[in-house]
DNA sequence: TTTAAATAGTTGCACATGAAACTATAAATT
DNA sequence: AATTTATAGTTTCATGTGCAACTATTTAAA
């Protein structure tokens, strides 16, 4: 095999996925940008939940958005600094901090939704439900192949 | 719509992909590191590169591997700093900085390029190869829907 | 030829991940 | 009841991205 051959070989898919993902993300934020609303990608799947659990422990939010601890905690900052929520010590469990929207969070929550729905169409395209199907299953598999089982 | 429902159909693609991402490149690292290799994905990915063009300069790195300048310019610091990469200034032209491999950098990328083959196998396991093209095409799609055409 | 514009690379800032060490609190054991 | 262990979050460090401002050098233009 070439060199060049060896080389796309080897990198190819995780590239495509790479180079994907850091699309989506630049596009949600520009859309968001455009709007005139300042919250990145990460943040905005965060804040999801916590409109849905209406007052989520950190523990929860990384539990449902696949984000360790230390992710959570960095992006609740954020939230926080932003005014979009707030933190509150879980009355019986001290160690529980419950996050909730505030009311600028919830503001920005529904303005976002559509432009997050927008994005999402504009990165689908004319691409198949067929196709998406098969697409997301070679995830859920590529998941399941590299999973820990620790 | 639940909210629960309206969030799976929100978030679910975008997430899938990044546990995914995020899947894979700690596998590589992990597998890597059990050989005691102390390699980054993004420095590996690019230090083949490297190896490939023999005295490849930065932007030219930058253009293959699908990254910003400013990543390239610190992946190589990293890969500098562990004497894998020597950079050094073209002779014609002096804002070129041409990325060169030290013995110990030939050595790592010759130790590791069976551990990122294995590694690529264990990512696809049993995924047919129809699956894994139709997987590449949609993220073609999805990267060709994205394009700025600025 | 001297000034203006383009190019290659670096640096600073904000954001995000992941591992490990750390704090505080709660639960389980002895 | 006192000690140990587990849990929830925070902090630190190394790594990477992306944008904008910056330096140095080269090329194009006036």
């Amino acid at each position: 095999m070439s060199k060049e051959a060896s080389l796309k070989f080897h990198m190819s898919m995780g590239m495509l996925i790479n180079s994907a993902q850091r699309a989506m993300t630049k596009k949600f934020v520009q859309n968001a940008m455009e709007s005139g609303h300042d919250i990145s990608l990460d943040q905005w799947m965060v804040l999801g939940p916590i409109w849905q659990l209406e007052s989520a422990s950190q523990k929860e939010l990384g539990e449902i958005c696949l984000k360790e601890k230390t992710s959570i905690t960095r992006i609740v900052d954020a939230l926080e600094s932003k005014n979009l929520v707030v933190r509150i010590e879980d009355q019986i469990d001290h160690r529980i901090k419950r996050v909730v929207l505030t009311n600028a969070g919830k503001q920005l929550f529904f303005d976002v939704l559509p432009i997050m729905e927008r994005t999402r169409e504009e990165v689908r395209g004319n691409i198949s439900d067929k196709d998406i199907d098969i697409f997301k299953s070679v995830l859920s598999k590529i998941l399941e192949n590299l999973d820990d089982a620790k």
